[in-house]
DNA sequence: GAGCCGTGGGA
DNA sequence: TTCCCAAGGCT
């Protein structure tokens, strides 16, 4: 493709130095700091996101502070951003970094690459701002822009699309500022080039953007069809005898991972009280104990990307603590430190006040 | 390569 | 209400 790269490289420089958000980790060349705002804002809006960058570097400053923290306070601090595998690649790294290189973040692209939770696109990103390395970070926002500048007709979901538009981006980066131009082109896709009803009119690029003269800006970028997301029934069994809890850590192969939550009875479809009781998991837990149903909560849909998730809560208090070693009991004042999914963290602060509120879900 | 992994806000 | 999707990466 012929393109005038220079055009597009200093307009879009142009449009970045008017219209570029003050945002904190944009004050620093600091890798480590890069590194983290990368990750939090991966799949992640600024407003979802900001408090959670300001919380995690007061708490880990540097990447010794993370590295001799404990996985749980990591997860505990990403609760309520989603995606935890995040985290606990963080955690990972971070101890990698600061045990076994020295504390030495590395400084190009490919050894960057090769740390765990970096692909392609973070590695770019923290080589360009960090070590103005002339790589192109291709995230969401820059597929739709480089695809309706040039009317992309491959899916940005294959390799082969993918890799044109890196190629396209590649070759506008200037070289003595590739971390400002990569987040330049970011920011004119986040504030200008949005996803919906983008307003054309303004943009200092609408004479040279072919999705725009040829009114097909909605065609782009090409949307893939998504396969139907998968329902599941929980049923949460809130444990109480009026001092501790029984929770479970959850295990890798689901969601939540490493996460905790209540005693979960999955059901193939909607069970009322009766039949729950009547599930080998009910009645391997509670066997012949005296127990009493304090609550039932209304049913809770949770919408995750891939699952939706249709869930109860059953209250149930107890006066004899249950023979069994399978779940955890947590006194009320230490289920505050336990990093759990966001529909737990929720019922405890509504049903327990214990912890924050939903608005407020940190410590 | 396709499926999996959260959550919240906006239209 | 419902749907979309946001500074992606791993298996």
């Amino acid at each position: 493709m012929d393109i005038d790269t220079k055009f597009y490289t200093s307009t879009l420089l142009n449009w970045y130095q008017t219209n570029r958000r003050d945002l904190p980790w944009r004050l620093s060349n600091n890798p480590y700091e890069i590194w983290i705002a990368e990750v939090i804002f991966q799949q992640t809006r600024i407003n979802q996101g900001i408090n959670y960058y300001h919380r995690f570097i007061e708490r880990f400053p540097n990447i010794s502070m993370l590295a001799n923290a404990s996985e749980d306070e990591v997860l505990k601090l990403w609760q309520g951003l989603g995606y935890y595998s995040r985290a606990r690649n963080l955690w990972v790294t971070a101890k990698k970094v600061a045990f076994e290189m020295q504390g030495q973040f590395p400084n190009t692209f490919s050894e960057i690459k090769k740390l765990k939770g970096i692909g392609d696109y973070t590695a770019a990103a923290i080589a360009s701002i960090a070590f103005n390395e002339p790589v192109p970070a291709v995230d969401g926002n820059v597929i739709r822009v480089i695809s309706r500048l040039f009317t992309i007709d491959t899916p940005a979901s294959s390799s082969k699309g993918k890799g044109e538009i890196t190629q396209i981006a590649h070759s506008m980066i200037p070289a003595d500022n590739p971390g400002d131009f990569n987040q330049a082109l970011m920011e004119f896709g986040a504030l200008q080039c949005t996803p919906r009803s983008p307003n054309c009119e303004i943009c200092p690029l609408k004479n040279s953007c072919l999705a725009f003269k040829l009114s097909s800006i909605e065609k782009y970028p090409l949307k893939i069809i998504k396969k139907a997301v998968r329902i599941r029934h929980f049923n949460y069994l809130v444990v109480d005898d009026g001092e501790y809890l029984l929770f479970k850590k959850r295990t890798s192969g689901d969601i939540w991972e490493n996460l905790y939550d209540f005693p979960l009875i999955e059901t193939p479809d909607r069970y009322e009280i009766d039949k729950l009781m009547q599930t080998p998991q009910w009645k391997k837990l509670f066997n012949t104990s005296d127990i009493c149903l304090e609550n039932v909560s209304e049913e809770i849909i949770h919408q995750l990307s891939h699952q939706k998730i249709i869930l109860r809560f059953y209250h149930i208090k107890i006066t004899q603590p249950l023979e069994q070693t399978y779940y955890l009991s947590i006194v009320y004042n230490h289920v505050l430190s336990l990093p759990v999914p966001i529909i737990i963290g929720n019922y405890l602060a509504n049903k327990f006040e214990i912890g924050a509120t939903k608005k407020d879900n940190w410590i």
